[in-house]
DNA sequence: GTGGTCTAGACCACA
DNA sequence: GTGGTCTAGACCACG
C-alpha cells in the first residue's frame, strides 16, 4: 500500500492518511479482514511520526472502518452507513453543493462530477 | 440576513460565515450588487471578531463571490466557475464520496441526496 | 478545581482526570457553561504533560460532558444519556455485579452499595 | 463451558476470560469443586495464547474465585466478599455511577438496571 | 491566548 | 511485536 502525503496541504497529514486508507478500500486494495501495517512500520515508510499514524488509525476506527486489537493490530472492518452517517454526509455536502450552485454550476453538471468519482470505484462490491 | 454561528462544531467560525453568505446568495436573500454589511457592523451583530469577519470577507473574495472596495465595502459579485474551482471541488467531493462508497452507499443514493440539496434552492438563478 | 493524581494507579491519567471532572460536576463544583482551565494551565497546575490534559478533555468531548472551541476553551456542557450510553453502562457494570454475587454479596446489599454513592451528591440537580 | 471472545473490545481477552468464568459460576454451569479445564485445553478451545489463559487463572486466584495446585489444576473455590473486596468494589463503582448521575439517570433508574442484572442470576445460590 | 498538530523518544501492558 | 500512554518541546490556525 503507498500513501503519498502532501506536507504543504493544510489537511492534517492523519486525516490525509485516513483518506488514502478509505480510497484503498475503496479501490479494492484493501478488504475486509486485512490488516493494515503496524503503526511505527506505516510511520517509518511514509516519514511521519507514529503518533500521526496512530491517530488516524484511532480516527479509522472511530468511524467505523476498522476495528483495533494488539493480536491483529488494526483490521478493515467497515460498519454500514447508518442515520448519523447521512446526517454528517448532508452537512459536509451541503455548502460544497452550495458553493457550486451559486457559481452556476447545474445539478445535471454537478451529478456528472459524482458520478466520475464513482465510476472510478465502479465495478466493485464492499463486502 | 441572519447568520446563526455554532460555537461547538469543529467548523471554524468565519468559514461558517462564509457559508452563510453563499446560502443567502443561493437562497436569493443577496442578490449581485448587494452590499455586504460593514465588518464592524456584523461583527457586533453575530457577536464576533471583527477579525472574524474579515477573514470571512477575504476567503468570499478568494473563492470570487465578493469584491472588495473601499467606497462600497464588500459588494457581492460573483464569478462563474472554472477550470481551477472544478478541480478544487473534485478534490473536496472525492475523499466524502469515497466514504460513502466504502460504508455500502450506492450510486443512486448518493445523487439522491444530492438532488435533494439542489431542489432547495430549486426555481432560483443567481444571475 | 483540584484534581488528584495518583501515579501508581494503573487507570492512566488521561483517564483519572476525566474522571475527576466529572466528579467535580457531580459535586456541584462544575456547571453547565463553566470553562475548564486552558489545557496547558491544568497541565501545569497538576504536574502532567499537556497532551495528557488535551486526550482527557478530548475524552470528555466524546462521552458528551463538555464541547471545546478556540474562543472559551472547554465548555462543560452536558448531553442527556441516551440508548447507547445505556447498553455501555450495563456491560461495564454486569462483571461488577456478576462478581460481588458470587461472592455471596446479595442484591440489597449493593443496592445500599450504590445508594451510599449517589447520596454523596444527594440534593445537587444537574441542569 | 463456552467462552465467546471479542477481539474488538477494548477490555483485554485475559480479562474477559475471568470474566466469562465468574459468569459461569453465577449462572450455576461451575460449581464449587469443579475443574476448569487445562490451561494448554482451554487456550487451544478458544484459540488464544497459553499465556493469556495462564493470566486469567492468576486474576481468578487473585480475586478468591480459583485454588491452583499442580495436582488437580485450577479448582473453583469462592472466599466470601471482606473489607478490601467492598473497598474495591466502591472504587470500581464510583466513577460509573458518578457518569450516570451526571447525565440525568437518577438513583431509582440506576438501581432498577442493577436490579434487571441481579435477576439474571436470580433463583441461584453459590455454596 | 486557545486548542490542534507534529516530532522524537521512552516505557509499559497485552498477546 | 502490537498498540497505548506519557513526556518535552515546537509550530500553527483560530479568535
Amino acid at each position: 500500500m503507498f500513501i503519498k502525503i502532501d506536507l504543504t496541504s493544510d489537511v492534517p497529514i492523519y486525516v490525509q492518511i485516513k483518506n488514502a486508507i478509505i480510497e484503498g478500500i475503496a479501490r479494492g486494495e484493501l478488504k475486509e479482514g486485512d490488516s493494515l501495517p503496524p503503526i511505527r512500520q506505516l510511520a517509518e515508510d511514509i516519514g511521519v511520526n507514529m503518533h500521526t499514524i496512530n491517530k488516524a488509525y484511532n480516527l479509522l476506527k472511530d468511524l467505523g472502518f476498522i476495528t483495533i486489537n494488539k493480536k491483529y493490530g488494526a483490521v478493515i472492518q467497515v460498519e454500514g452507513f447508518n442515520g448519523a452517517f447521512m446526517e454528517s454526509l448532508k452537512e459536509e455536502l451541503r455548502p460544497i453543493i452550495t458553493e457550486a450552485f451559486v457559481k452556476g454550476m447545474d445539478r445535471d453538471a454537478f451529478i456528472k462530477l459524482v458520478e466520475g468519482i464513482y465510476d472510478d470505484f465502479g465495478g466493485r462490491r464492499n463486502e
